[in-house]
DNA sequence: TGATAATAGCGAACCTGTTCGCTGCGTCAA
DNA sequence: TTGACGCAGCGAACAGGTTCGCTATTATCA
C-alpha cells in the first residue's frame, strides 16, 4: 500500500509562497534572489520548484509578461487556515479549542491584540 | 546544498503518536492493530517505524517487559505546541495572534470553552 | 552580425520517509 | 526434539520532494 502525496504545501513551497505573499506578483528572478539569500538555492532549482508549484496549482503565472510573473494562488490567510485545520485534525482530532489555548498561552500579545480576540469571542457568542 | 531532515514528526509518526496518546504505553501488537485498521500497514512496517522513532527520541520503550512496551516521549500538548509554533513560524513568521484569530473564527465553540479563553486572556493581561 | 547574458524547460541524481521481505530468536505444546 | 508462532531487527526497494546540469530560446549590445 503506497503512501499518498501530501496535500499540504511542502517546506520549500511554503518558503516560496511566503516570498510571494511579501513581494506580491514577481518574476522568477526576484523570487530567486530571496531564496538564494535564504539558503543558497541554485537558479534552476527555483525555476523548477515554481513549475512544480504551477502544476500543483499553488501559484499562477502571467505568461504574456516577459519575464513571466508569478503570484500565489491563495492568500496567506487562506493557506494558513488550511494548514492549521490539517494540524488540528492530525494532532487533536478536530478539537480546535485545545490548540487555540496552546497558542494563546505561549504568546506575548499586546493589549490591542487581546482586545481583538475578545471582540471576536463576543461576536461568536452573540451569534 | 543538501536539505536538512525535518525536525517535525512525519505523517506516519504522528499517526503512531496519536495511537500511543490514546492507548497509553502499549506493545507493538496493540499499536499495529490500530495502524493496520487505519491503513492496512504491514506488521514489519509498524516495527520499523517504531524503531526509527525510538532512535529519533519520539518514543521510549521498556525493554525489560516482554514484549517491549512503547510510550510517547512527549505529551500530546507538548508535541502539538511544538508543531503549532513551527507552523506559526513558517507561515506567519512568528505572529501567533493571526493564527489564533484564524482558529477561533473557524470553530464552533461552546460557551464553556469561550469562557475558558476569556479567563486566559484576563490572566495574560493581568500579568 | 556574433558574442554574451537572461529566461525557461527537462531529465536524472539524490535524499528522506515509508514499506516490506527475510532472518533469527525464544516459547510453548505435541 | 521439532514445528508453529509471536517478537524483533535489518537491509533493500520504492515514492515523493528537492536539487542541479545541460540545452534551447530569446533579448542585448559592442
Amino acid at each position: 500500500m503506497p503512501r499518498s502525496p501530501s496535500s499540504q504545501p511542502t517546506e520549500v513551497e511554503i518558503q516560496i509562497l511566503r516570498i510571494l505573499w511579501e513581494l506580491g506578483p514577481s518574476p522568477v528572478r526576484e523570487i530567486h534572489k530571496r531564496l538564494e539569500a535564504a539558503k543558497g538555492t541554485n537558479y534552476s532549482t527555483t525555476v523548477k520548484m515554481l513549475s512544480v508549484m504551477l502544476q500543483k496549482g499553488l501559484v499562477k503565472r502571467d505568461e504574456d509578461a516577459q519575464p513571466h510573473i508569478y503570484r500565489p494562488a491563495a492568500s496567506r490567510a487562506r493557506t494558513g487556515k488550511k494548514m492549521l485545520d490539517d494540524l488540528i485534525e492530525r494532532v487533536y482530532e478536530g478539537s480546535a479549542m485545545s490548540l487555540v489555548l496552546q497558542a494563546l498561552s505561549s504568546t506575548r500579545a499586546s493589549k490591542k491584540e487581546l482586545d481583538e480576540v475578545r471582540r471576536l469571542l463576543d461576536q461568536m457568542e452573540g451569534k
